[in-house]
RNA sequence: UCCCCGAUAGCUCAGUCGGUAGAGCAGAUGGCUGUUAACCAUCGAGUCGCAGGUUCGAGUCCUGCUCGGGGAGCCA
């Protein structure tokens, strides 16, 4: 198929194809669209390299199969390259012969016009060939590339946590179940509950909902790492920024408070958003013109901004003081609403702020404790328009403390004795954060459905493909 | 899980007061000497989401269900 001998529409584009190449070239790809009359014919031809089309020109229409090429089929084409006459691109190919690789039929879902987001959802098999997924798909890949090389640039250590628990990492959220028992014949103890000594880990177990456990074991040995992998909530959560299946950043650093968290977190958010407007710059025009028009202007101000910092018990004190009706009424101990963030994120600040220092009731109980024996070191940073974005904590390293907490909760401490015993042998202090890689990926492009920025999105009720 | 909105041709959508289905695009056929969502002409295309109900008559009104969207909660 001539596979290493062909040139990426990419390539002939941007001005990567050397002229004394021109002669004699080899393209493979979908045709988007074709225009035939009798002397001519043009061929839009995308690879999926990048975002623009190779024009096509056929000379003698005749002597082509043309009638066997509508949108969607795969060809591959041998000619040369030209300058061309037409004011759509400076470069197009002269077909001299051909080949077809896969016909389509008529009833190819895929049209050369705009389609609703709602209907790519159901052909989610095809949509990466249409001009928005192949941007959003081609930005995942940039945007992963570009976590991988910041942590790796500070000397963070990339660490795999495990997919299947038996922790679970409590609050963070409902778990899927994985089994091997028969659930037509269970095995059921005299009282009546599941005897899961005889499934398959001898206990039960589920999807990893969180990796920040096992990265702290991690963090408490080699220093800064970082996860960067699939994570499962089983919640009934219907909403545009929820998935049951999402990629999270979980980085976790050893001898760190939280202020030189926080440090990090704004250092590493403004590194995307340079890289993207750096290293995505056809995927970001894409975003600016069709998605969010700008958006490149929201990310610029971003990245000259430094970002607001207030304590949970300062924002109380704003939202009090506010003129503005708030649904839920604002009091000390309330968990910030939607609506609270979003007043002091896009009205009172006007900028991403960090929120620290939380009410302990309302945060989860590995997050230390401050002198005040009332709220801990917890930080969520809000931005305008998505709200929370990155949620983390310096944790609590002292066993005693840690040790009641646990017990103030009514958790299983035989469970966490290895999560304890971290702060047995040579505590330090440490620190972690969480990033949902979807919402930074939906934040930077303006795409507002999560469901279109991963390929395959489960969702309840829905885990097609 | 709760609140609101929607479902009509392959796609996007219109359908008035309840009177029996319509446009653009796509597809097929023909035309056109350089097009850019090409253009022009002709043709085919429908269990009006599903199940009931009201009515002489339902795409239209009512009830239930399914699916989709927006918002809320929960969170990343």
């Amino acid at each position: 198929m001539d596979y290493f001998s062909r040139t990426r529409v990419k390539d002939i584009i941007y001005g990567n194809v050397r002229e004394e190449d021109y002669r004699d070239i080899t393209v493979l790809g979908w045709v988007r669209t074709k225009r035939v009359s009798s002397n001519i014919a043009f061929i839009e031809l995308n690879d999926g390299s990048s975002l623009k089309n190779l024009q096509i020109v056929v000379l003698e229409p005749d002597k082509f199969p043309l009638d066997r090429i509508s949108t969607g089929s795969s060809i591959k084409v041998k000619g040369y390259l030209e300058a061309s006459p037409g004011a759509e691109q400076s470069v197009e190919m002269k077909a001299e012969e051909i080949i077809i690789v896969g016909e389509v039929t008529p009833d190819y879902p895929l049209q050369k016009k705009r389609h609703s987001f709602e209907f790519l959802r159901e052909i989610a098999h095809l949509r990466p060939r249409t001009n928005t997924f192949g941007v959003v798909n081609r930005f995942r890949s940039k945007m992963a590339y570009a976590i991988h090389k910041y942590f790796q640039e500070q000397g963070f250590y990339y660490i795999h946590t495990p997919i299947i628990t038996t922790s679970d990492a409590e609050g963070a959220g409902e778990m899927f179940r994985v089994t091997t028992l028969d659930l037509y014949n269970l095995p059921i103890l005299e009282d009546g509950r599941i005897n899961f000594k005889e499934d398959f880990f001898g206990q039960e177990a589920g999807l990893t909902v969180s990796g920040q456990l096992e990265a702290e074991v991690l963090a408490c040995a080699i220093g800064d790492v970082y996860t960067f992998g699939p994570t499962f909530r089983a919640e009934n959560s219907n909403t545009s920024r929820h998935a049951s299946e999402f990629w999270m950043i979980e980085p976790e650093m050893a001898f760190c408070e939280l202020e030189e968290m926080m440090d990090i977190i704004e250092d590493f958010l403004k590194y995307l958003f340079r890289y993207a407007l750096e290293n995505a710059e056809e995927e970001m025009q894409f975003f600016n013109q069709w998605i969010d028009k700008g958006r490149i202007k929201i990310l610029e101000d971003i990245i000259d901004a430094e970002f607001g910092r207030i304590t949970y018990t300062e924002a109380i004190e704003i939202l009090e003081k506010a003129d503005e009706k708030f649904e839920f009424p604002v009091k000390w101990g309330i968990d910030l609403q939607s609506e609270h963030e979003r007043y002091l994120t896009e009205k009172y600040f006007k900028k991403p702020i960090m929120v620290t220092d939380y009410p302990k009731d309302i945060k989860a109980f590995y997050m230390r404790l401050n002198d005040d024996n009332k709220t801990v070191r917890a930080v969520d940073c809000l931005v305008p328009q998505v709200g929370e974005i990155v949620g983390g904590s310096q944790r609590e390293e002292r066993y005693d403390v840690l040790l009641a907490r646990m017990k103030e909760l009514g958790m299983d401490i035989e469970n966490y004795q290895w999560f304890l015993d971290l702060r047995k042998y040579g505590s330090v202090p440490h620190a972690g954060f969480g990033l949902g890689f979807e919402r930074i990926l939906m934040y930077i492009s303006g795409m507002s459905n999560i469901r279109d920025v991963i390929p395959f999105p489960r969702t309840p009720g829905n885990a097609r493909f």
